[in-house]
DNA sequence: GTTTTTACCTATTGACTTAGTGGGTAAATA
DNA sequence: TATTTACCCACTAAGTCAATAGGTAAAAAC
């Protein structure tokens, strides 16, 4: 289950899409306009600056910009950022030690095509596609 | 993230279904050949038995096996018994109240996207393609 | 140069979930 | 009657989630 982490996250990067011709938005702005703890988006927020999607600036008429254009986002990156592993399942975790069942697991091979499906998924998103156009 | 106990689960399945001819087969056997905790497996089996995916005997030579021929269950089922929801997201959980920015929202058609693309990857996958048949 | 506005930082919390364990009772067979 | 099995209820330690609290640093406006 996706958690309202990564959901934020994309709905930020959304926020700033659609409103990147305004100079860099303040984080007040957007936890307003989408009804979110703007405390809890600071902590959520942080992780896209450090990550290199966004770029903060202080002082006033500061605010968050993004960094690329939208459709060089991938729905992919924001997630795996924010959510952490994205990994179906424990076994398939980057930095997980191989089972030892690992060569007669009957299961193994499933969640490995489940994991590339999820996987190519969101990385064939990009914000660009999510964002309203008219 | 899919759950020890989803997993646990499948791999209970897919031992019932490789012992089939044995006769019912103890939780114990099960445990110790899947390297699990007998007690916890208990908790799990009794959902798979609740849900009728499988039924148990007690007393001597009792123990637990299929209702129906592996090619007869799908991964899904089994998944969505022990896992709970399996929704992508908390705004698709059967039973949640609708989103009211659900109209506007950005994000929602791509999460529906997604939840069905798991959906049918798990609802396609049956039992019998699990096992070993050699 | 002070005030205001913004980002940025660390720590804490309550509720919930996960992955079990403990200690039994009921049913069926030998 | 003894043994083996399923079945049942309560408990727990550790971890995660979704925040909140209470600040400091930086940049612009006045």
């Amino acid at each position: 289950m996706i958690s309202t982490r990564g959901r934020y996250a994309l709905r930020v990067m959304i926020d700033l899409a659609e409103h990147t011709d305004e100079g860099p938005i303040p984080l007040k702005e957007i936890a307003e306009r989408q009804g979110v703890s703007k405390k809890y988006l600071e902590i959520i927020v942080k992780e896209l600056v450090g990550g290199g999607l966004v770029e903060g600036a202080s002082g006033r008429g500061g605010g968050y910009r993004l960094c690329r254009r939208p459709e060089d986002y991938s729905v992919g990156e924001i997630l795996e950022l924010t959510e952490g592993s994205m990994a179906a399942v424990a076994c398939l975790e980057k930095g997980a030690e191989t089972c030892p069942r690992a060569g007669e697991c009957r299961t193994l091979p499933m969640w490995a095509e489940y994991d590339r499906l999820v996987r190519d998924f969101f990385r064939s998103k990009t914000l660009a596609e999510l964002i309203r156009t008219e």
